[in-house]
DNA sequence: TGGTTTACATACATTCATGTTTGTATATAA
DNA sequence: TTATATACAAACATGAATGTATGTAAACCA
């Protein structure tokens, strides 16, 4: 039995990439063969090159499967229209919006393996060097959305008004880009991961006029 | 012409590590072979087998070169006994020590290409994954001397109370951690590299119970 | 001053990943 | 029902990197 039905090939595709993120966090990208990831998900390589056209393109679909969903997400959370909470003020929203991204870390080993694999299993050079464009685009999208939360935070009179909106944005991305960094790497959990409720949690008071 | 004195191979040996630098940053550590490196640096793979055992301790003398100055400088700025200048409160302190690393990357080419290849050319897999281990028992050193300087200033009344000086500290390294990750990653440096200075100031203003 | 190391260069053997090409059974469309 | 496109497997050809082994001229030491 060769031939299958489509969506036996779809399936055989996510195999794929699952099984890709998988050996790429074992292996890091460029050590993984493409007969490993193949092999790995129970085909041969003629499958790999059948769904896609090297490593490069499964390593882009790995990512995507998991970042632009997530990117989605956040962008609900902190723009949405009606208030998702009881308490939703500007601040509440930046806050509830990196502990949902922390949650899905916690709960999706999915969306985990492919952050760490990301943020310390790859080289961004040649056809990887993309992503770290993509990247610093879609920082600026989310300082954007920060620094507008920020504004409002401060027109509230909720958060202290003598900082620049876009700085107070940028250090919060960058807290929570080294967070993320750190989430990765916290072997046994006990420097970060254990504690990145709290940190977010102490973060977002240090903006706050009322500092409890 | 082949033997060379001593001072010749030691001459040799930096050529290589400067040479490495240069070839990782451009094609990634794993993606470049040692006869890359060895002609990069005007020898042939006979002079890297001999002065390293293979491409990871060449990749480790090439961090250790850089990054263990650089902790000791931190090291000095946050402990030393006497007052470095007129204004040496503990605040003033990790603000100093933060710029002062910011300084060192505008000006030192090697350090600013290392810093690039660690945080964006090397897979952290197999005999790399150690450094892993290495930057989280640095963070913890680091983290330790900002909580100290957090706790000092909480006396001196120049820093809030409410909080805890260990998330102060947390919160202030993954501040840092993310934003050495952005300024090597800031391709043409307007987003985060000609911000550095002020973020790391506005940062500290944050915490600052005077604000300004 | 001769023997021994040193600091490499050169040659060799092996392994392994990649891309492409070809083969093939079967789903699917006409 | 048959022709064609699909979803792979299998075979092939190529290239490149690694580690080691060997060669060697010059530095260094006794």
């Amino acid at each position: 039995m060769v031939r299958k039905t489509k969506e036996d090939a779809a399936i055989t595709r996510q195999r794929l990439i699952h099984a890709a993120r998988e050996v790429f966090l074992l292996k890091g990208v460029s050590r993984t063969s493409l007969e490993q990831i193949a092999s790995h998900a129970g085909v041969t390589r003629g499958a790999v090159y059948w769904h896609f056209k090297n490593k490069a393109e499964l390593f882009y679909a790995m990512r995507e499967q998991v970042f632009l969903p997530l990117i989605d997400r956040m962008d609900d959370t902190l723009l949405s229209e009606q208030s998702l909470t009881v308490d939703s003020d500007p601040l509440s929203r930046i806050e509830k919006s990196l502990l949902d991204t922390i949650k899905e870390l916690d709960l999706d080993l999915a969306t985990r393996q492919t952050y760490e694999v990301m943020m310390s299993k790859c080289e961004y050079v040649d056809e990887f060097a993309d992503v770290l464009q993509e990247i610093l685009n879609n920082c600026s999208g989310i300082v954007e959305k920060y620094e507008s939360a920020y504004e409002r935070s401060q027109k509230l009179g909720i958060a202290h008004s003598n900082l620049s909106p876009k700085e107070l944005a940028m250090d919060t991305h960058l807290f929570f880009s080294g967070l993320l960094h750190m989430w990765v790497k916290d072997a046994d959990g006990s420097l970060f991961r254990n504690r990145a409720h709290s940190l977010i949690q102490t973060h977002i008071k240090l903006r706050r006029t009322s500092l409890k």
